[in-house]
DNA sequence: GGCATTACGCTACGACTCGTAGCGAAAGCC
DNA sequence: GGCTTTCGCTACGAGTCGTAGCGTAATGCC
């Protein structure tokens, strides 16, 4: 969401195709330059706008860079596949096949490398980006508690713990995977990865290795 | 390792406090600056060499910062604990003290971003960073194995892919939990997360893709 | 239609960083 | 001393930043 205007229903409204043009503008130019060399100038020349319009919309390369990325989050959807181990495999293949963007490798994660120093960019992140990822996390797990597939958990404070615990489970290894191991998050590999946490979280089938 | 000179033994040598100083500047100005903000004449200066210098050993900023980085990884090492359970956790925990360090967030995963354009940057973090945690991974899942806490695999081929799972997994869920959803990674944490980890690896077969 | 208000495109600007070149001096090896 | 390489320093063109100013375009209200 680019800067508000202050309330004002008089005057010129802002061009709702300049706001889609400078968004798709700021993507292909993060395909083509990357982060570190993308300029707002460029992204202004690319959308066919001036660039003092972007800076009257946009803060700064931060703010425009996590809207163009959150839009690309849009397609995200929980199958109901009736199954926990295809809920799973089909949410993780489809954040892994965003995450292989160029756009969104180059963006999302220089973005939250940002945020570790703007706590209002940080919130910018969860909120356009982040909590929707984390939606499917609880929405699935809700329901494979309904069919009896993890066990249920009463306390509220342990559940929202063990969401997290997924959510960054999840989210960690597919993230770590793609961009610091480099290597694709294909079939097989989420099929072993489903395995192994479905076991860890079910703690019914297997034993836990204690000595 | 900064850029070398050709193999010339005459001549006036490198001042060895230079590199110290210049490594210890890079992560003091991470720390204070953060990377995009950070410049190398701002490091020259705080090193207290010349900006020239700078750029005699080292190609760029992402060059220099890797090696600044990388060096904060030197003190990782595997404990020798007895248990898997307890090995895990003492590596994550390490691995977190590391990781929630200001010049170690804002400077490690700015590299892996700008790696997402640059193979031969992404090859000095993988052997100045990423393998270094890796061997950990190897070394305690081959002594686990000698003791019975996890289930032996003789093709090198499924070892090799269940390894990099679960460097993924462990490292990825961290790195996650302390750049994205900006939670500590504390014991109560730590515990949580090797206790699923490890239900999910017991059972594991030598071909978990195969159904 | 006329008016107020806001957004837009364009130009220009000082400030800053970049990466490099050139110079004289310093610090080693023979 | 002579040779070689590094070092500190200065200076430079090029590029980007974010902003200000101006005239124009597009809307709501009367």
């Amino acid at each position: 969401m680019p800067i508000r205007s202050p309330a004002s229903r008089t005057g010129r409204p802002r061009s709702a195709t300049a706001d889609a043009a400078i968004l798709a503008a700021t993507r292909a130019a993060l395909v083509e330059l990357g982060w570190s060399k993308l300029t707002l100038g460029d992204v202004a020349t690319r959308a066919g706008v001036a660039k003092t319009t972007l800076y009257r919309r946009w803060a700064g390369k931060n703010e425009l860079v996590v809207d163009a990325v959150a839009e690309l989050f849009d397609e995200l959807e929980l199958p109901d596949s009736g199954s926990l181990a295809a809920d799973i495999e089909g949410v993780v293949l489809q954040f892994a096949a965003i995450l292989a963007r160029p756009e969104a490798k180059s963006g999302l994660m220089a973005v939250v490398t940002e945020a570790t120093r703007d706590d209002a960019l940080r919130s910018r992140i969860r909120a356009s980006v982040v909590d929707r990822q984390k939606r499917l996390v609880v929405e699935g797990r809700s329901r494979a508690q309904e069919r009896g597939e993890l066990p249920p958990e009463t306390d509220p404070a342990a559940a929202s713990r063990t969401e997290d615990l997924i959510f960054d489970m999840v989210a960690g290894a597919v993230v770590h995977r793609t961009l610091v191991s480099g290597e694709p998050v294909d079939e097989e590999w989420v099929r072993g990865f489903t395995l192994v946490l479905l076991r860890g979280l079910a703690g019914e089938t297997a034993h836990p290795a204690a000595g």
